[in-house]
DNA sequence: ATTTTATATGCAAATAAGCGCATACAGGCA
DNA sequence: TGCCTGTATGCGCTTATTTGCATATAAAAT
């Protein structure tokens, strides 16, 4: 019971809500600072928001170096479960698609499938995605 | 958006939780003083969540003279009525089956289907429920 | 060792949510 | 009309939650 109420209040914030759509979207493990450039608020905000998410049980974490990467949690709770499936269906409006969208393009800095670079202000960011583009 | 924050949100409290769990076990309307019996708790508590709930979008009322009647809205969010069979599954605990065997209890008092009694204090309650079971 | 970079956290201020009490409102009925 | 009963709500109080800023921690690089 406390468990179904936490999960639900953890979901109940519209910032925790655009990082799990981050999550569903993606469909893979996020450092904080690719979700920091994806939703474009403050580095201490995010890494607030995804330590209540972990400690409500939506996600694990795992460090590689100096880089925490977050994940769904997928394993240990059903009704969990079923919510992502619902929530990957039906999470869709301009914001999150928007966050979406930064993510991908973010997520185009990786080297070898894994973060290389901290922070990259969204105007950079928009720059690097145009060069990228161009050289293919 | 707003709209998916506010259904997390109006769900993220036990009150609420349980509240919503009363429709999900009995399936079908019910009017403020059987839940205020079924979860034991100040009318003007039930009477505040369940305005709350409506305005999240949960739920519908309607009135027959001086009761008031709500159930769950399945036609206007299709991300609801997902959320709804997800939690019908899923909110099985202690509360939660007591809540529903009170209510269960309260609905043996309608007649014709319809609640005709206010207030009944849970021992009262009981006794009644004794009674027509010897009767039978 | 010191510095740099990525992430987390202590603390105070701001904001919001929930509760209790009293009371208002609405409908039925004498 | 006046009263009774079921339901809703205004208000003050208390408790949680969120934010912002500064700073701490942890790992890598120089």
């Amino acid at each position: 019971m406390t468990n179904s109420v936490n999960i639900f209040k953890a979901l109940g914030d519209e910032t925790r809500l655009r990082l799990v759509n981050l999550f569903l979207q993606a469909n893979e493990d996020l450092c904080v600072c690719e979700m920091v450039d994806a939703l474009e608020l403050p580095q201490y905000q995010i890494s607030r928001h995804l330590t209540l998410l972990k400690n409500a049980g939506l996600l694990k974490a795992s460090r590689e170096g100096t880089w925490v990467y977050y994940r769904l949690d997928r394993d240990e709770s059903p009704l969990l479960r079923d919510l992502f499936k619902v929530l990957r269906r039906h999470l869709n409006n301009q914001t999150f698609e928007n966050d979406a969208a930064n993510l991908e393009r973010r997520l185009g800095l990786r080297q070898n499938g894994r973060c290389v670079v901290g922070f990259v202000p969204a105007v950079e960011l928009q720059r690097v995605t145009r060069k990228r583009k161009k050289a293919e």
